[in-house]
DNA sequence: TTAACACTTGAACAAGTATTCAAGTTATAG
DNA sequence: CTATAACTTGAATACTTGTTCAAGTGTTAA
């Protein structure tokens, strides 16, 4: 109960700032995923994938369940997708140029959008 | 025209994660401030600012243009105050305790939300 | 038991970002 | 002209984050 707004707000845009990132809460905002799951949907190595949930849970944004052996994760608030959206949005108007749209037509828009 | 989609969006939201960032996105969202009105509002260097609105600039999010000898910026689409406000919500429902309200209720909402 | 799978952790190093300083530009006022 | 206000830039350094590696925990299956 110390820090101004504007610094926790910097801080939560910095924890969306990765890309791993982002793919895991795409994914959780579908629905819940073990570990294992994402990691065959992400490219990267287990522990690497591990710190960056790390990142996203002490941000408060995803939960940790475990179940049956394996480490479920969820998003802890529904408004994260509508949040993406908005980001979405702004990006098709500002930054279109840059996006390479080919994933989107090849109809893998839950893995990368 | 080459990147992923998913990394063009980290890069979004990294550009948004610093405290100047935010701040002058939420008073440029009001309306169109010089530099030095800007700096009157956030406490740092002018060069540190100028810093940190070329990478704005770079990102697309504000606009440049020079007027009576000072230079303007505004931002370059109007969706981005959705986002902060996207952004707020969450905030409130995940992260509130780790935020200073006293900010709030002294009515200082634009320069610090 | 032991092995294998499904993860997490900490430490070390690499890579990226922020802040400061000194110098430079542009425009207006004296 | 010269000075001053309003900015911007680049380079140096300090700081923060990301990635990898090696080791460790918990759980199920032979």
């Amino acid at each position: 109960m110390k820090r101004p707004l504007y610094e926790v707000k910097a801080e939560f845009f910095r924890n969306l700032g990765h890309p791993a990132r982002i793919r895991v809460l795409e994914l959780l905002s579908q629905r819940d995923h073990a570990v294992h799951e994402l990691l065959a949907e992400i490219p990267i190595e287990p522990s690497n994938l591990s710190h960056q949930l790390g990142v996203l849970r002490r941000a408060g944004l995803v939960q940790q369940t475990r179940r049956d052996g394996q480490v479920y994760y969820s998003v802890s608030a529904p408004e994260i997708r509508d949040l993406l959206l908005a980001a979405r949005a702004i990006l098709s108007d500002v930054v279109s140029d840059q996006i390479d749209l080919r994933s989107e037509l090849r109809g893998d828009w839950l893995a990368s959008s």
